[in-house]
DNA sequence: TCTGGGGTCCTAGGACCC
DNA sequence: TCTGGGGTCCTAGGACCC
């Protein structure tokens, strides 16, 4: 089995000693566009973003091509569009994409079982215990490279190192179609060179704070008092950094995680400021959380509501229940709560959600149990709230009454 | 240029108890 | 009358990731 630079290019398998870098992190590569381009071949090699068009949309994936003028995901659809005028834009298919994870996910299962989800369209592999039935880490990536385009279409790639964080960083620069080892021993090399922004938890305000201190690179992060890091960027985050930068991460492959929060939240295409409106999503996001949480066997203690205003700003409030639930109903009547206390009148609200944090095992409990008709009594009660301010039968004003969501879809 | 929706984790302040 | 220190829970905001 030979082995490939970022680019696909094979190189000797003599010249990398693989045996340390026993920990994969896999990464599809511009996943979503990927299926997309799979319907349509005749793209491939024109920009292809995937998203909606219309007004507060963002990129959700952005091919190689389009990457080349500055497009990228989560960047708003208007500005992707002035980058890259000619950029074919593509509706998003999540369920067929939700198919694919599952196909790719199932040749890594078939490789180890020690397999850590992240996301839709990325894993970490621990290989150390499989290396006997299918040979060494190198050998194993190049294997899964070769399954998941033989059997999906579609290009990944493949970063081998001896913790995830050096593998993560891996996978990144084999991209696209390429697969990368680092050994134990070279990895601080590999990993000093590298601007801050590189590190997995810098982003732009991190990186700002760590500009401020003259902090470049990796190298520059290792050789910080650690004293000074931590004062800048707090204790957790100061340590966790300075361990990073010495290629030291004690983190494992962990197969499963309990979830900690569901919730749901959705922009309006414009502003909205009709409580009855407002009144009527929460109402919705509430049913959608419940019932998620019902099918999870989960009940929550906490709900969580989120408005941000037309300025972007962000606030949230959460009120902490007696006893947990996953009824709808009960989620709704905190929200709406916190939303009365809230909201004053005239508020212009751009995006609303319901979150459901400090969840536990709803087993047992009779919220426990699987109400059918319950979802149809709410939408119900959800219409009567409306017709009760506008009476029944009419349906307007329309632009205020049918909030469209910003995915063009109408909401009920 | 104007920002989706799903999440996790960290910080900091205040209440409350011992 | 003035005042501690630790622990836990709750709340709000923000950074970050995919």
């Amino acid at each position: 089995m030979s082995k490939q630079d970022g680019r696909g290019r094979q190189i000797s398998a003599r010249t990398v000693d693989d045996s340390s870098a026993t920990i994969l992190h896999i990464d599809l590569d511009a996943f979503f566009a990927s299926v997309e381009l799979l319907d349509h071949p005749e793209l491939a090699h024109k920009p292809v973003v995937v998203g909606h068009r219309s007004g507060r949309s963002v990129v959700t994936a952005a091919n190689y091509v389009a990457r080349r003028y500055g497009v990228n995901s989560a960047m708003p659809m208007s500005i992707a569009l002035r980058k890259c005028p000619d950029a074919v834009v593509l509706e998003p298919h999540f369920e067929r994409y939700a198919a694919y994870s599952r196909q790719v996910m199932a040749i890594f299962n078939d490789l180890t079982p020690l397999v850590e989800q992240l996301g839709s369209d990325e894993a970490f592999l621990d290989v150390a215990g499989a290396r006997r039935l299918h040979g060494s880490p190198a050998t194993i990536g190049g294997l899964i490279r070769q399954r998941v385009q033989a059997e999906t279409g579609l290009t990944c790639s493949v970063g081998a190192a001896s913790t995830k964080f050096i593998a993560k960083l891996a996978s990144g620069r084999a991209k696209p179609d390429g697969l990368l080892v680092i050994p134990a021993d070279k990895a601080l090399n590999f990993l000093h060179p590298l601007p801050v922004g590189a590190m997995w938890g810098v982003g732009a305000s991190t990186e700002q704070a760590l500009t401020r201190l003259g902090v470049r690179t990796i190298g520059d992060i290792a050789h910080t008092p650690l004293a000074v890091l931590t004062s800048s960027l707090g204790e957790v985050s100061g340590h966790k950094l300075f361990e990073l930068a010495w290629a030291r991460d004690a983190r494992t492959v962990t197969v499963e995680r309990e979830e900690k929060s569901i919730g749901h939240e959705m922009t309006f295409e414009y502003d909205v400021s009709d409580r009855a409106v407002l009144h009527s999503e929460i109402h919705r996001l509430s049913d959608e959380v419940g019932s998620r949480l019902r099918r999870a066997g989960l009940v929550g203690r906490t709900v969580v509501l989120k408005l941000r205003y037309p300025d972007f700003s962000t606030v949230t409030r959460s009120r902490t229940l007696a006893e947990p639930t996953n009824v709808g109903r009960r989620i709704y009547e905190e929200a709406t709560a916190s939303f009365d206390a809230l909201a004053t009148r005239g508020i212009r609200v751009r995006l609303i959600g319901v979150r459901m944090e400090q969840l536990g095992d709803g087993a047992g409990t009779a919220q426990g149990l699987w109400d059918p008709d319950e979802d149809w009594r709410e939408a119900e009660l959800a219409l009567d709230s409306v017709r009760a301010k506008f009476g029944r039968g009419i349906v307007g004003p329309a632009s205020q009454l049918k909030p469209k969501r910003a995915d063009g879809g109408g909401v009920a």
